[in-house]
Parts: C-alpha cells; structure tokens; sequence
DNA sequence: TGTACATCAGTGAACGCGCGTTCACTGATGTAC
DNA sequence: TGTACATCAGTGAACGCGCGTTCACTGATGTAC
C-alpha cells in the first residue's frame, strides 16, 4: 500500500497516529497541524486534504479518543453489575487518564465544537456507556441521575489527579482511592433512589 | 496615587487586574503576558519588572483564583455542619466555575508549576478548607478519604459542565444536580466510615 | 533646603519562533473510449 | 491494449500573526550629605 511514492496510501489515518503520538510523547502538549504534518513526513499543508482545519483534526483524535476509552473499560469488565465491578470500571477510567493524559485533556479540555458528528457521538456513546452500566448495577433506579454522579466522580478524580492535586504516587494509591470513592457513593444506593426523586425539583 | 506619570504605581496589581479581565471577557482564552500587558495599557515587557515570565503571572493569576474560589464557598456557607448546607458549598463551588470559566482552567488544567510557593499555599488551603468541612459536618468519619472524594465529585461535576457534557441550560437545573449527587453521597455517610477503611488498604 | 547620584520602573526596537492558512503548482492515478 | 484527459493528493513558497524574551536605553524617584 505506501508505495514509497509521491501518494502517500492513507494520510488521513497516518495524520491521526502521528497526532497521537505527539500527545503520547508529551503529555502537555497542545496538538498543531504543522507538527502533525511534520511527523507524518509530509508538507505542512498535505493534511489540508483530509481535514477541513485544526479543529477537524483535533475533533477527529479526541474521537478516535472517546472509542479507545470505551474499550479500556470493557476490557476492565464487559458487563459490570455489582459494586466491584463497577469500581473496577471506574478504575479503568482513572488510569486511562493517567496514561494518556495530553489525549484526555484533548478529549475534555479542548473546547469542543459540536460541528462535528463524530465527536459527538463518540461522547454520547461514553455517557450511555456509563448510564447502562449504572443500570446494570442499580436496576430500578434513576439511572440518568446516579450515571451523572458517577461519571463526575470519578471525572473528577481522572483530573484532579492529572492536575496533581491529589497523591498519584503509585498506580496502587490511586485504584484505592477510587474503590474507596465509588464504594462511598454505592452504600448510599437504596436510599439514593429517594434522595434524587426527592431533591432534584429544588 | 496614579499620577498620570511614566511610573504606573502598581503595575503588579495591574497586571493582575488585566489578566482576570482578559480572562473574564473571553472564557477560553489562554493567558498571553503581552496581551496582559496591552491591557495593562504599558509596554510589553514592563511586566518584567514584575513577573519572572510567563508562568509567574499564570501563577499569581491562580492563587488569586483561589483565593476567590475559597472566599466565594465561604459566602455559601461560613461553616456548614449539615448536608444541605454543604451541599450548598457545593453548589457554590459549581457555580464559580461557570462564571469564570477561563480562570477556573487556569486554576486546574493549565500545567502547574510547583514552584510557585503563592499557588500551592492556595491549593493546599482549598484542600484543607474542604477537609474541615467535611469534618464538621461528618465527625468521627475519616475525613481525608471523604473529603477527596467530595471534592472529586463536586470538581468533576464543573468540569463536565465546563466541558459542555452536562445540560447547563440553567443555573437551577445544574444546583439541582449538584444537590443531588451531594446528597448521592452524603446518605451513605453511615456506611461510609467502615467502607472507607475497610476498602482504602485493598 | 538643595544638590548629586544610585536605583527603580518604565520604553521601544529587535530577535527568532511556530503557527494556521492561501495559493498556484505538479506529479500520480484512474477512467472513458 | 493504448491513449487523452479529468481528478486527486501532494508540494513549496508565501502571507501575516502573536508570542516570549533580550537588550540598551531613559525618565522618575528617593536618599545621603
């Protein structure tokens, strides 16, 4: 397929790996399409064939983003339906962040533009990820409700730990402190069903 | 004071007073020195006289940031002791990232220089202050561990918002919210003493 | 009180940089007959 | 199967921009005698 030749095969899909690979190696950088170029061996205006502008691009990877996300937390349990499980989802997301931080601040830190579909169905499909498996642990309650917080939670843990505002000495230190975050919102769950119904019209 | 004179007075205070501006006009912007400057109505490099670089000023801008933050939570409620009183800090706390969105990225999403002895005194007073309110709300409960997770939730809670991932259609809809996953929380504050202990070593 | 002088807090020109984007172009590819 | 030509996917020069930072400078201030 790369034929070594003036046509390059696939640039698209090249100009994302390179991205990728820039946000891999420094995990504070802020993607340009002249280094994207750049690293894909081809002229600074080359990309301008497959993607409208930056923005384009940048939309593009924190899609392609939003997907590899999903799969890290099927892969740290395809079903979830207990407590435990759920932790170790909630864990998967954590470390996801840690792993590729400058990927996660693309994906969530960027102002996003809702031009683009891909983007926003690969967020949406994140969040009905997380409200099915809410569902999944906590039948019969409001699962839009208890997904949000979930979700927050542990968002919040993924960027505050990023932010080094909290102690990610160890990958250990952090599993923990999620466990132990989401095992706190968990024990509430039977009464949880009442304390959103009840509150959330105030 | 100001004598309409080639010395400006406090062109530190100025320059810190143009970079909230800045900030507050555009909620995306990235802190520039020259643009402060051009605020500031003073040549581009005068504010070398006040700042090392760059950073500096960012710093100086986020403990500021701080400061604020933790003097608005205060306004919320000067010492909560209750869940619906801290979930009104809470609320808070949500709110000022919505109203200062700019300020509140460069408080948390932009790399943090721990050189900056102002900003990790902010820091760590915002942590501390959300640790005693946890105490005194919750005695006898591990507060560290409770104190993280709160926080977490309530961060990632703006930051979704600030993201654009959560309906923030109106000031009500997002408090209603917060409220709710606070409260999420706070009904398994029974519980959550044996969990956060039981579970912190795992 | 007046003067000399050190220090402080600005100026403005200049540096080199990387960026996004445009433009006219050209080499490679594929399709119609 | 061969050829003409449209289209596609690159190139490279150029644009104008704002940035952080340096440098030698100068006007204003304050202090010592």
């Amino acid at each position: 397929m790369p034929h070594d030749t003036y046509h390059h095969g696939d640039l698209r899909a090249a100009c994302l790996r390179a991205a990728r690979e820039l946000l891999e190696e420094d995990g504070s950088a802020a993607l340009s399409l002249r280094a994207v170029a750049r690293r894909a061996g081809v002229s600074a205006t080359a990309p301008y064939r497959h993607y409208a502008d930056r923005e384009a691009l940048v939309s593009a990877v924190a899609a392609e983003g939003y997907r590899e996300l999903s799969q890290h937390l099927a892969e740290a349990h395809p079903s979830p339906s207990t407590p435990d499980e759920l932790a170790a989802v909630a864990v998967a997301y954590v470390q996801f962040a840690l792993e590729h931080p400058a990927l996660f601040r693309a994906m969530f830190a960027e102002p996003c533009d809702p031009t683009s579909e891909e983007r926003v169905a690969a967020t949406a499909a994140i969040s009905e990820y997380v409200r099915s498996i809410v569902r999944a642990t906590f039948p019969g309650v409001d699962a839009d409700a208890l997904s949000t917080t979930v979700w927050a939670l542990v968002h919040g843990l993924a960027f505050l730990h990023l932010d080094g505002k909290l102690d990610s000495s160890s990958p250990e230190v952090v599993a923990a402190q999620v466990q132990a975050a989401v095992h706190a919102l968990f024990n509430a769950s039977p009464a949880m069903a009442q304390a959103t119904t009840g509150k959330a019209a105030v």
